[in-house]
DNA sequence: GCCGCCCGGGCAATCGTTTTACCATCTTCG
DNA sequence: CGAAGATGGTAAAACGATTGCCCGGGCGGC
């Protein structure tokens, strides 16, 4: 294929003035024509600069890796789709990575190690991650973590979980209910501890005590939010609502009900964090505290490329901000 | 960071040395002690090969392009994950693009030109996509289709696209449905053709006569869908049972039905191609035709790995083969 | 005693860009 | 007429790994 000395050879110059004129250097000083000759045959011989002939020498590599413990949650997908946006527009791409509880993490070590991205996304590093994370750190390859975080020393991105859940609940008292249970996605994880907090506040707001038993875990999956709702109800009695943590673990959790044979929302409510498209579809429609999903993918990208302190930092993602999206599933008790 | 010759220069050997057992050469001969030095020196010193060097020099980046026209259906999220999962089996790293009709696919044609993939995987390859398949031709990166492809010359990775809506519509049958109706993904889509094919052969098996108006168009996605069966309900009178080419826009479908008054399997009966785990959470929960499309990925990255010939071949997926997976959306008329 | 072979490695070119430093002509101006 | 800018570039040293080929010395065989 075409290389820049091709173009130069071609052109007449030497390949630093290729260089210069593809890559838009200012301090370049060249004829008009010459430079009309070099984009022409970079045209006419479909030129494309070598990316890792670039990357070694410039140590950039316009790859950013984003590690999910799960690529196949559709509230994933939306920050998968989102980080891949957000770092077309600065003309980087994502490299994807799982970092599932049992999945080992030598891809990920290796594209760190190796000097593979320059930049890392995380979403809830396991203990596995440790040594990628070390490693990422001492090659100083910025590193975010979205919504939580065992790292101490690369900033944390998080949306509003604490007023989420509390939008929520509130929606939920406003219509009557007292007993509304919470669905934690799980109780050890910080984010998952502040939107317990949000709950809470809500419920004491409106002069309710909760009792402990109205907590339960739904985890992130239709499945484990199924089974969560399953065990909350059969343990906190008189429940007639419940905030649930996630989106996805909600509709595990409105099946598991209608299973059960009450009727949402006569017999009982539900109002989940996080919008998805899936949840306008769903009958009934879910009831969803709108969060800026999207945008937290693109503040990740957007920290790690303009790469200002390592310190850490907690950034909030509160645009574009929560938002109730009153559907079906909460009615009046 | 440590480099090759860090490595050498330490352990009193040549950078060669260290390269050919970083890449357990079988040709080099070393003495055991060497080995062990340099193997514990790498640990020691946490060197990891550079990646852009490395790639220069051997002209491959163990990375593979997967281009997807939405990166959000939770039908994609299945392909993306199993391919993530498939190359990492083989320890490379897979990079997203979005081919969004509107997307430009200039950040694919970069990464194409750039010698910055090994292959390309390729979903629903639109117009835009035409300068970066060429792109990739000249430069003979191998490229596979999924499921369809306007470019004559590489491989198009199938399903069983036929048998699978031919079994969907059977199990209509077998219940007693008649008029059954049908919604394409796109009808001019290969792929949906076939779909279709299969929705006739079965009807024509059971000596019914499908009319024209039977058939509409339900796209990818929850909105297509729910307006993909408005339609067909308004032009289509007496239909029973529809089998939907997409469970995603199955879903929305599902959800205008029951807006329409109609009970689920009782006034209506719904089948869909694709399985996804949310088909088993909605409610009813949708009967589908589960299709191999983790597999589907994975034998994407083997054929571009394997790089057999770049001859057009039409590779189909058969395994683990077709399954109607019962639910609750399709009962006897 | 000499030849050839195997063992254990070393040499050096190469991949394609980037970037700092420098240089040869011309102009222009006093 | 000489010096100081412009003008329009050039030269060459990295960046780090890969790989085909070469090499010296010890040892066995004849």
């Amino acid at each position: 294929m075409a290389t820049m000395a091709t173009i130069a050879r071609a052109a007449g110059v030497s390949p630093s003035v290729v260089s210069r004129i593809v890559n838009s250097d200012e301090s370049l000083r060249v004829s008009k024509a010459t430079r009309k000759r070099v984009e022409e045959l970079i045209r006419e011989l479909d030129y494309a600069p070598h990316a890792a002939a670039r990357s070694l020498r410039s140590s950039k590599t316009g790859n950013l890796a984003l590690v999910m413990h799960d690529l196949d949650s559709p509230v994933n997908a939306e920050i998968i789709s989102g980080a891949q946006r957000a770092a077309a527009r600065k003309g980087m791409a994502i490299i994807l990575g799982e970092a599932s509880r049992s999945g080992d993490c030598s891809l990920v070590e290796d594209l760190i190690g190796g000097g593979g991205v320059d930049g890392l996304i995380l979403q809830g590093a396991n203990t596995q991650m440790d040594r990628a994370l070390s490693r990422a750190a001492r090659r100083r390859i910025p590193t975010v973590h979205l919504q939580s975080s065992y790292a101490e020393d690369s900033p944390l991105i998080v949306i509003e979980n604490e007023a989420a859940a509390r939008i929520a609940t509130e929606h939920l008292i406003r219509l009557g209910h007292r007993r509304i249970g919470f669905l934690h996605v799980d109780s050890h994880l910080p984010f998952s501890q502040e939107r317990e907090d949000g709950w809470k506040i809500a419920l004491s707001d409106a002069g309710i005590q909760p009792e402990l038993s109205w907590q339960g875990t739904g985890g992130w999956d239709f499945f484990d939010g199924a089974a969560g709702i399953e065990k909350l109800l059969a343990s906190a009695h008189g429940l007639t609502a419940v905030v649930s943590s996630n989106v996805i673990s909600a509709i595990g959790a409105l099946s598991k009900i209608c299973d059960m044979g009450m009727r949402v929302p006569q017999d009982f409510s539900l109002v989940a964090v996080h919008d998805s498209k899936i949840a306008k579809y769903t009958r009934p429609a879910i009831t969803t505290v709108r969060t800026p999903l999207e945008r937290l993918a693109e503040v990740a990208v957007d920290v790690i490329c303009s790469r200002v302190e390592p310190v850490r930092r907690r950034i909030v993602v509160s645009e574009p901000g929560l938002k109730l999206v009153d559907r079906m599933s909460a009615g009046p008790p």
